[in-house]
DNA sequence: ATAAAAAAATACCAATTAGTATGTTTTACA
DNA sequence: TGTAAAACATACTAATTGGTATTTTTTTAT
């Protein structure tokens, strides 16, 4: 990797750390540069402005992290409720999160959606994928007779991504307890759909 | 009403719908100023700093307004299933807030909690509340033997709350057709509590 | 080794921001 | 009716903000 591409993805490493803890809009260039060895001139060197930096982060930092952490784990399995479970688990559950500031991707779907069409469409591009690869596997178990309760599987799959979401906001006032006892509830859900 | 409290409520109101739309950080005071008929000096004499006001908001808009739509429509009612479903669905369906921008507590929790142990706090009370009201109706389900699967009435009600805090987020991306989506879901497993 | 392009560094700009100091107007009370 | 306090209005401040213009350094290619 070129030296030019260190500092472009020490710029994203660093502002998805600022933009996870404290948002979008309230982080500022300076932020980054005063916490990196880069200089506002580089910074405008590698974008054109603070706006496609922030998609920038969106496709090249969030999106191989949410491959990795959301979707990788989710192999279509013998029982389905249990996958699910488990990528549920492991991600609730992940170092790489901090219970205070909860989930990047959810953060910042309710930060900046609404506010921008640009982050919007990103946003949406990287939460699309995470919903079909669950419902791949709900789709699955409901071919194999695992889910035999189902009859709409795109309810099931807003139902359990709209839990994790409002999960790890929860967490932000709660405490890791609270995902805790939201996962035996996840599991007593997956296990009434069979 | 005095003309002095006249003033201040209308820059909390204000306060609300600008924090609402574009969050508490970046809600700025001339943001207020210059949609309201008060000055900047009006404003510094009933809030000590913009802080203050944000709780001030808290708990003179936003708690008023959850009570309202939010617990005031649950009453322990025969069915209690019947009851939280009518709840979500009223406030889901509510012409009070827009899909695109979601639920303002839910926002502020995700946005503010984190950052301001105030916030954090005035937020943690608001959402006690909100949680202990679901959670005694929920238990008068399991007295009264409707909700006679239930073991833990609390992974219930955070299972609930966490669905509704979820989908109001992916209401910004996908629009309002992800409640109604999101409302068969928790019926069905409303129903698979009895 | 050299020259050109890439990649950075530095200095600066105008606008915005939360907040302060001081003055003026309005209200309340005797 | 007059006075004092409350409630506001105005002007200003220092710091921050995203971004620009220009210069310098580093890298790359010949």
């Amino acid at each position: 990797m070129s030296k030019a591409a260190v500092t472009r993805l020490s710029i994203l490493q660093k502002a998805f750390e600022f933009i996870y803890r404290k948002g979008y809009q309230a982080t500022s260039i300076d932020d980054i540069v005063a916490t990196t060895q880069v200089t506002k001139g580089a910074f405008f060197y590698h974008f054109r402005n603070k706006e496609e930096m922030g998609l920038a982060m969106i496709s090249e930092v969030m999106h191989p992290g949410m491959i990795e952490a959301m979707i990788k784990p989710l192999v279509v399995a013998e029982d389905p409720a249990t996958e699910i479970y488990a990528m549920m688990k492991g991600l609730l559950q992940s170092p790489m999160f901090d219970v205070r500031y909860g989930c990047p991707a959810i953060n910042l779907i309710e930060e900046m959606s609404p506010l921008n069409a640009q982050f919007n469409k990103a946003l949406y591009k990287l939460f699309s994928e995470w919903t079909q690869a669950i419902q791949h596997v709900v789709e699955q178990g409901i071919k194999t007779g695992r889910f035999n309760k189902i009859t709409d599987s795109q309810q099931v799959v807003y139902f359990i991504i709209s839990g994790y979401g409002g999960i790890r906001n929860m967490g932000k006032l709660l405490g890791a307890d609270a995902y805790q006892i939201y996962l035996k509830e996840l599991k007593n859900y997956l296990n009434s759909l069979a």
